[in-house]
DNA sequence: GGAAATCTTGACCGGATGGTCAGATTCGTC
DNA sequence: GACGAATCTGACCATCCGGTCAAGATTTCC
């Protein structure tokens, strides 16, 4: 009976963890238009329903809350990554679910995209350790497993990196650019014709252009 | 005798003329770290060598100064697409040729391309009616061609929108995202061989990805 | 040479913004 | 239910920043 009986949550630190994860998201949200510089600690307040000493309450400063963020979404998407381009896959489906996936991320999840945008336009004075360390480990990593791909005649020899490079590029930019995109396209919104259109086009370029053969 | 007896220039409105593109330059440097909401206007009137009430002097807002320099980059932009994208050439000749100029574009202007990412990402409410406007005629227009030369059967059919859309992100990510492209080949700057790769690896994907036959 | 137009500049203003704080309130635990 | 810890919050502050202004300097033109 005790679950049933306590319809609140009354965990240790409940409060704490419901407010933290109301902020986040409302500062991902606020910093997705205009980065660290244009989002403003007073909007993240109301976006979160809470009183903007509570923001500096829970993370002290602008900076400290803006980097929790940042974290938050490069945790996200080292992962995807990680899940895709392993060498026991073969990199037609390897490449096209990567891309794919990222794709669905852009879509869902725009604004973290376009906070590490605006994070690297800006020089990337927070995120430079982790462009330097995990990310550059990482990236060697899977420019390994393009490598054996190549050495095993199942696609053309390309610089890893640049080819990674182009993926990133070309799937966030519907993240990022997407009100270019909207207003090229004469439309309100990326819909799933859009994303569908553009699985198909990114995909044939990275396939056909690394000249990976067909699934076995 | 009368030029070389005057050893300063002379014509009227050359104050104005010299100053303003001091002021455009300036303003393009800073607001390529931060976009609108980063740069700050005393810091654009250091950097041109001037005192801050200059600034308003010829351009009166800040916004007005940052739509000045964002229609300096916009003008600048048409005129590539236009250069390389006509019905005249063979598609081998330009797509190559217009990645390559953006690519060289990316290198040579980086603040430029940033700026213009930055307007993008805060939701583009200064460029929009360009975006709107003139980006997608030229774009319509552009699709014109690239359709031409499917039906000749020179590459195969694609969304021309999307097809731009890939090459515009893969070579301005070398100027936007720099700093993580910097760290992840751990350069201290985007040298010519990185260029050169971004080149190989960028054509080879647009041609290939597209299907474009060999030039004649 | 001198008047009109253009340009220059330091000092100043008002509002926005990140951050602080002390006292009130709620939560966790026994 | 009572006590300490955690949380909440309105009021307040210092600073920064875009923008103004009026008086002085320089350029332009006759």
């Amino acid at each position: 009976m005790d679950k049933l009986v306590r319809p609140l949550p009354a965990e240790p630190g409940h409060v704490r963890r419901a407010n933290t994860a109301a902020i986040l998201e409302a500062a991902e949200q606020v910093f997705s238009r205009g980065g660290f510089a244009g989002g403003r600690m007073a909007e993240i307040a109301v976006a979160a329903g809470l009183p903007k000493a509570n923001l500096h309450y829970y993370f002290g400063t602008k900076e400290r809350l803006y980097g929790a963020v940042l974290e938050d979404i490069i945790t996200r998407w080292l992962d995807t990554a990680a899940d895709w381009i392993v060498p026991e896959r073969h990199p037609a489906d390897a490449l096209a679910g990567y891309v794919r996936a990222k794709l669905a991320d852009a879509r869902l999840r725009p604004g973290a995209s376009r906070i590490f945008a605006a994070e690297l336009l800006r020089g990337a004075p927070l995120v430079m350790p982790f462009l330097r360390g995990e990310l550059r480990r990482r990236v060697a990593e899977m420019g390994g497993v393009i490598q054996g791909w190549s050495a095993s005649g199942l696609m053309d020899e390309v610089v890893p990196a640049h080819l990674f490079f182009s993926i990133w590029a070309m799937t966030q930019t519907f993240a990022d650019f997407d009100v270019q995109i909207r207003a090229v396209l004469g439309k309100d919104e990326l819909d799933d014709e859009v994303f569908a259109t553009a699985a198909t086009t990114v995909t044939a370029m990275v396939l056909k252009g690394c000249g990976v053969s067909a699934a076995t």
